[in-house]
DNA sequence: GTTCGGCCCCTTTTT
DNA sequence: GGGGCCGAAC
């Protein structure tokens, strides 16, 4: 008897029975998690839970299947399992659970049918740890991972379709300019007209349009356009060096794949039939190839044909996005991928997530206030359980030092209040802006990390390192083969490298066989003992990579190049540290070791090229974290300080009078805003030295925009002239009080101001105040608690003292500074 | 051939 | 303010 009161029956008790494993969601994510079929377009709010719901959506394909999402019934199913589930859903005894599982779930998914892609390295892991966390040693099959290793992995298997090897190299951003710097100049193209960065954009937009360097220059040279037909010719070079080279770009990786699929039905549909479900994270930043990419595993090309079995597939995907936090236009991000999502996929369903659960009411609100003065958004407005909280505050420096000072002193205040160094973040727009943090944090013993910025793979000794290795696995990388060559000096000069490299091109050889013979070659034959001994050392290096586990090798290859050697013949501070990172090269090996099995050298290196400093982010190491408002994406952190909030520094000065990237730049403060759990501040300094020019600017925009309930503003009060405190304990502390808070008086003129800026101190007292420190002083201090004073050094009309604390180890600080948070005992 | 010093440029943001 | 590139000196 199964009539349709029996059927509806059914299909509302099983998808009770398994709600019952997500209660702890609430009914908007809950609803989300158990939308399993077809399109789905989740709008997910800063802070709303949205990795939380793509994991245990995950988790629910794999326990139920489609189950919660389906009216098909099991062909057996009685009115006893109706009862049964029944009963189970008021009652849900564990003995019992084992048949109610079998009597919801419908083809429980197998954890390799699952692709989830993601942007940063570092939004895979989490999501890979916490599936792990969930569903244990299953979780390894899922394809958890960024597009841009999603698509190494593809191309690995298939890429010789394409006429490139499989084991092709990765050149990252540094690389592609070496490249097309070499390419520009061969060319004689003047690089005043051809920035090489302004070309390598051409080229990455040609190739999110799918334009081949072929048609580029074709459609040039017809245009008559003079310029771009010299662009054309450049990329076309470019081209024919990366595959000459057997190298990517990172664009390529994107690039090649969808093209893989494109010209070869077969391997897409092997994918599309693997992956049953998939899900694409930060949807609004995906480019157009990107796109192209999720429309193909997803099983609709993107003009709107059938899929590669012909159609019947459904269409299983979930892009989870939020046009608000869309931050990523610059790179070619299309907004309009998540907009026209419902368009695409006629019978979507749109899920939104409004209740956030990071932030305080006034963060919100105060986030809220900004990101509405965008025309363009879908609109939506998050709200939360929690408190309103403190308002947020805007404090005004007179410049970037001082800047540095209030926040170095709102940390310390925080730490001394029972926070953790990691409970802040420092947020700013420019990587430049880093540097006066970075000596007030120092100065005052603040523990930080910096992220991003100079990357430890972009040092110069790191990318030699790297360059060795890859030539080792890829003999043909004659970039990388002629960034070593002379290097540490053997005696090749820049005459004979570009006759090396002209040869090559007219033997259409590579380097490294051209070096192996050298001899044969007239106007090579004074270089050529250096050039065969240089291919001789690759070649027995190349044997020893076979042999040796990869650590030991890496030492062999030091030693084998002499590397260290050369640098320590002149030990500056400069070739010490560069011996150092060297070193720190190889600790990634061994972590790379320890973490697979058996780590060859390829894997490392496939490994590392799609790895950046934003993945070495340590949750667990205690210091404050300093980085971009773009690397923040995804972050959550009590205090946030949002610094330089300037007009003509963010905004940044390239925006102004743009309305689309005014709203970009709208976005990435909502962006940054919405990180702050407790606390936000921001800062400005009225005038600021960056890029080696004094600028002055007046207090954000986005700023004013937040209305007077959500922030706390200084009045505009001056300090009058000459005015002081008694200590410098009495000032710092009235620095803390937004009620007290010292104003500085506008510049007065240009010709007074600049002499003071020198001996500038913010918060430090007269030379003859403040107490004095010798070797042996025992002192308290705020932060650190109880310490004795180990050095006493002059610096610049104050002191620089090492203190050894009793539980955070031995600090340095400047002495006045200290005062203010220190006192002798 | 190598090294050093000066000059020039540029300054988003990331895989 | 700093890094890359070029030219000149060793």
């Amino acid at each position: 008897m199964r009539d349709n009161t029996f059927t509806e029956k059914f299909i509302k008790v099983r998808r009770d029975v398994i709600a019952l494993d997500f209660m702890h969601l609430n009914g908007m994510q809950r609803t989300a998690v158990m939308t399993t079929e077809g399109p789905l377009l989740l709008l997910a709010g800063a802070g709303s839970g949205k990795t939380t719901v793509l994991i245990n959506r995950i988790a629910n394909l794999i326990k139920y299947g489609r189950g919660s999402d389906t009216d098909e019934l099991p062909p057996y199913a009685t009115e006893q399992d109706l009862m049964f589930l029944e009963s189970y859903l008021k009652n849900p005894l564990p003995e019992n659970s084992a048949r109610a599982l079998a009597l919801c779930a419908v083809e429980p998914v197998e954890p390799w049918r699952i692709i989830a892609i993601t942007f940063t390295n570092k939004a895979a892991d989490e999501l890979k740890a916490r599936l792990e966390r969930m569903l244990g040693a299953g979780a390894n099959d899922i394809w958890a991972m960024t597009f841009h290793s999603a698509c190494v992995r593809i191309l690995r298997r298939d890429i010789d379709r394409l006429g490139f090897d499989r084991s092709f190299t990765i050149y990252d951003t540094s690389d592609s300019q070496s490249l097309m710097k070499r390419i520009l100049k061969e060319l004689d193209l003047d690089d005043k007209t051809f920035p090489y960065r302004t070309v390598l954009n051409y080229i990455s937009k040609a190739k999110d349009s799918m334009i081949s360097a072929a048609e580029f220059y074709a459609a040039a040279d017809k245009s008559g356009d003079i310029r771009k037909r010299q662009i054309g010719r450049a990329y076309v070079e470019y081209a024919s060096r990366m595959k000459a080279s057997n190298a990517l770009d990172f664009d390529d990786l994107i690039l090649f794949t969808v093209r893989l699929f494109n010209e070869n039905p077969d391997v897409l549909a092997y994918y599309q039939r693997r992956f049953r479900y998939v899900s694409i994270d930060e949807y609004q930043d995906t480019n157009n190839l990107q796109y192209l990419l999720a429309s193909a595993l997803a099983g609709t090309s993107a003009d709107g044909g059938t899929s590669a079995d012909g159609g019947r597939r459904r269409q299983n995907i979930c892009v989870v996005g939020d046009d608000d936090q869309s931050i990523y236009k610059f790179r070619g991000a299309t907004i309009e991928n998540i907009l026209s999502f419902e368009k695409q996929y006629k019978d979507t369903r749109v899920i939104k997530l409004e209740q956030n659960y990071r932030s305080t009411g006034h963060i919100l609100n105060a986030a809220d206030d900004v990101i509405r003065n965008n025309k363009s958004r879908k609109g939506k407005k998050l709200w939360t359980e929690k408190e309103l909280g403190e308002p947020l505050t805007l404090y005004i420096a007179r410049d970037e030092r001082e800047e540095a000072q209030f926040v170095t002193t709102q940390i310390i205040q925080g730490v001394s209040a029972g926070d953790s160094w990691s409970d802040h973040a420092v947020l700013y727009r420019l990587n430049a802006q880093s540097n006066q943090l970075e000596y007030a944090f120092k100065r005052s013993g603040v523990p930080y990390r910096i992220i991003g910025g100079t990357r430890f793979f972009d040092r110069a000794e790191i990318k030699d390192m790297l360059a060795y290795l890859c030539v080792i696995v890829n003999p043909s990388d004659d970039l990388r083969l002629m960034r070593i060559i002379n290097n540490p000096p053997r005696g090749i000069g820049q005459v004979t490298l570009d006759l090396v490299q002209e040869l090559a091109l007219t033997k259409q050889l590579s380097v490294f066989e051209l070096l192996k013979e050298s001899e044969l070659y007239d106007d090579l034959r004074k270089a050529a003992p250096k050039l065969h001994q240089f291919a001789n050392m690759l070649e027995e290096l190349q044997v020893l990579s076979g042999t040796l586990p990869l650590d030991e090798f890496y030492d062999a290859l030091i030693d084998r190049t002499g590397y260290i050697r050369t640098l320590e013949v002149k030990p500056s501070d400069e070739n010490l540290t560069r011996i150092e990172n060297v070193r720190e090269l190889k600790s990634n090996i061994v972590n790379f070791l320890k973490e697979t099995e058996d780590g060859s050298l390829f894997d490392f290196l496939n490994e590392i090229a799609l790895y950046t400093d934003l993945d070495q982010y340590d949750r667990s190491a205690d210091s404050v974290v300093m980085m971009t408002m773009h690397s923040a994406k995804g972050l959550e952190f009590q205090t946030v300080f949002i610094v330089g909030a300037e007009e003509g520094i963010f905004p940044g000065i390239r925006t102004i009078g743009e309305l689309d990237e005014m709203e970009e730049e709208r976005r990435l403060c909502y962006v940054a805003m919405t990180r702050a759990k407790n606390k936000l501040y921001f800062t400005s300094a009225r005038q600021r030295m960056i890029f080696g020019k004094t600028t002055a600017g007046k207090t954000s925009r986005f700023v004013e925009e937040v209305s007077d309930e959500n922030i706390e503003k200084p009045a505009p009060v001056f300090t009058p002239v000459g005015y002081s405190f008694d200590n410098d304990e009495e000032r710092a502390d009235a620095a803390f009080k937004p009620e007290t808070r010292i104003y500085h008086a506008e510049p007065r003129s240009y010709k007074e101001k600049a002499p003071m800026k020198k001996d500038l101190k913010p918060f430090a007292p007269p030379a003859a105040s403040g107490p004095s420190y010798n070797k042996g002083d025992l002192v308290t201090h705020k932060a650190f608690g109880r310490g004795m004073v180990t050095d006493v050094q002059p610096a610049g009309g104050d002191a620089l003292l090492e203190v050894a604390f009793d539980t955070v180890g031995t600090k340095r600080l400047m002495a006045k500074f200290a005062a203010a948070y220190m006192q002798k005992i």
